[in-house]
DNA sequence: AGGAAAGTTGACGCATACGTAAACGTAACG
DNA sequence: CGTTACGTTTACGTATGCGTCAACTTTCCT
């Protein structure tokens, strides 16, 4: 394997994003690449991780929520307390991506009512130059 | 009808939002509504289009993003150019949303399934637990 | 008339999520 | 050995989305 780790440089290709962005989300501790000498080198759980803040993200959660949702994905079987936190967590999580599940379905059925509104509205007006002609 | 329209509390009360939001979203053309003397005064058409504002929101578009797509909601049987071309935003608003909704049935599925793994680590621990008393 | 209640317009403050520029390290290439 | 490429830290800058005064007006109550 040539490619077990990735510089800033191959990560932001990967991911579209820029080192600024990498260096940060490291800052705020929700990726933590290895170092080779100064140099970050990414890993695999870095990746798996990235994908999953920039996912979140789409879904409107802060980084800092990201922070913590971020351990579900981790449960490395700590103390039982621990994890039964944790999954406490993800049951929030989860009914939260379930209502927006919900409300992103509706949202899409109104907007596809405006939208045969709108394409009636101009098929109307084609029909009138049609006419015209 | 005495609630034809909504003063700045009421409103506040109806979505749970701040005055200074709403007066917020006036500044950025989001709301326009209609002035009594110098209080303003929310119509029917505002409540609508605060309650998509909302909506956007949760959705993670921008306030600017929501601004323009605000109008889809109101094709007001413009210019045909205009008009279709407020069609056209609505297609890629629509197709963005449908990718949402693809992601987020993909992201719930992938945290039903780390909750699955979670419970299972949490129902060894009770066993142990139990054998031991 | 006097004062609380509700609303208004500035204007500055602040957290989030990076952008951007400066100054430096280091490693390889010709 | 210079310089080009790539990366680093430090630090200040910036857009978004409001929060939070301050200073007034208007209205309604007593």
């Amino acid at each position: 394997m040539t490619t077990e780790t990735l510089n800033i440089r191959q990560m932001c290709d990967a991911f579209d994003v820029t080192p600024r962005t990498l260096r940060f989300y490291e800052a705020k501790e929700l990726l933590s690449p290895v170092r080779e000498g100064q140099k970050r080198l990414f890993t695999k759980r870095d990746r798996a991780r990235l994908k999953l803040i920039l996912r979140g993200k789409r879904f409107g959660f802060s980084l800092e929520e990201i922070r913590q949702l971020l351990d579900l994905y981790h449960m490395n079987d700590g103390q039982e307390a621990q994890l039964s936190k944790t999954y406490v967590l993800a049951e929030k999580h989860l009914a939260d991506m379930e209502a927006q599940k919900a409300e992103l379905e509706e949202a899409i059925g109104e907007l596809k009512e405006q939208m045969a509104w709108g394409a009636e509205k101009l098929a109307q007006l084609a029909k009138k130059k049609t006419a015209a002609a």
